[in-house]
DNA sequence: CGACGCATCGTACCTTTGTACGAGCCCGGC
DNA sequence: GCCGGGCTCGTACAAAGGTACGATGCGTCG
């Protein structure tokens, strides 16, 4: 049985593209979530989960932070990116980051399932107006060196870097994640050395690089005081 | 006597800058430079310098980081944007970190220099075809908030911060601006409080957030070990 | 002139961070 | 079965970060 997960802080997208799915899978089991948080929650209670429709602009999660999050903690999963901001170099640099794919919002239902079609057949699939523009936009060395990077990391040390880009202190992230704080600072060192940073600002810092400036919202969501 | 900067890493580009502006003003002192350090250093050379040209993306400076800072240390100078990158929402957000004007890359001489003559008479300006999209922009909030923050640090505060934003240490600060550490601190705990955040990896991340995701460039420049 | 903000430096103190040594458990691949 | 890696936890220590009191001199502005 496919299991899906539709990730859009917008409930009527929500609703179009889970419809847009059942006209192609009709007995597909479809989860939805609001924000990245939920996203992952859900992910962690159906680890079975075949694919992850993906909002590069939601609340917890702006550009490519919650792509790179999913593929850290759920590497089976395939995720493909949803966004109205269909930019060459962004695309590229969500492919760069693991995506499966990218489908702009602008897609027509008819355009939209081939690319479910394709995606749901294992295919990296690109709405076909930007193929070229992508394929002709090498990934940048710096995205290269970030990804693999961040892909060298174990899952557990990414949530740790996520709340240590959120300014955390290593008790607070201890207890979020219910261990000690001596076991964070054993993930921060392996974190620093992969990470080929010195300190929890730079390491911060470089996370948080995959944000992208978003129109709508601002890049300090999660500081907390 | 006119004094103008143009800071900008493309050489042919200062060239053509200058000759437009020759055309117009045509005893006017102009200095270049090819990156934000550079460029910061010239306007302590020359504090009475009238107008800088500042390249949207330049080594050392991505994105508004570099419009801050030219802000936060010399209030009184101009400075106008020029970028290639014509988005209204970046030119919006340019403006609320005080930009006096905005010129495209993509403007013919006679475009440029009816730009350069209103930036010189002291008048805020757009591209035409651009304004009413920009004026139809509204500044986000987090941009506004952002904005008031960084405007409520002094010229010595802003200098700590870029370089929290860096990863250095408060001792490698110190060397760096040639006073004690603990001066360093004392500008740290005020840092904090004006900016509302309670550590420097939050501090990094906010002004970390001026930067704008570049084609060309990754966003991790000053990470030094 | 007086008030204010800026920048500098001082002392003392506690907290947080980061490192260096170590260890045991579990799980998946060779 | 063994090995390696991830995840967890332990002790001890050095370094850095951050706070709370303070102080001085220097400009600017009303």
């Amino acid at each position: 049985m496919t299991r899906l997960l539709i990730a859009d802080d917008h409930p009527l997208y929500r609703l179009a593209l889970t419809q847009a799915v059942r006209g192609i899978l009709p007995d597909v089991l479809i989860s939805e979530a609001d924000d990245l948080q939920a996203a992952l929650a859900e992910l962690n209670a159906n680890p079975d989960t075949d694919l992850v429709l993906l909002d590069l602009h939601m609340p917890g999660s702006h550009g490519l932070v919650g792509l790179a999050s999913m593929r850290a903690e759920h590497p089976g999963v395939a995720v493909v990116m949803i966004s109205a901001h269909d930019d060459p170099v962004t695309i590229r640099r969500a492919l760069a980051y693991g995506a499966t794919g990218y489908l702009t919002k602008r897609a027509d239902l008819q355009a939209l399932q081939a690319g479910l079609r394709a995606v749901l057949d294992c295919e990296e699939w690109l709405p076909p107006t930007l193929r070229d523009a992508v394929v002709a936009t090498p990934a940048t060395p710096q995205d290269r060196e970030v990804a693999a990077k961040l892909a060298a990391l174990s899952p557990q040390q990414f949530k740790v870097l996520t709340r240590v880009a959120d300014g955390r202190l290593n008790k607070q992230i201890a207890d979020e994640l219910g261990i000690q704080e001596r076991t964070v600072k054993a993930h921060m060192s392996a974190i620093f050395e992969r990470l080929g940073v010195s300190n929890r600002t730079q390491a911060g810092v470089l996370l948080r690089s995959l944000e992208l400036s978003d129109p709508s919202r601002s890049a300090l969501g999660g500081l907390s005081e």
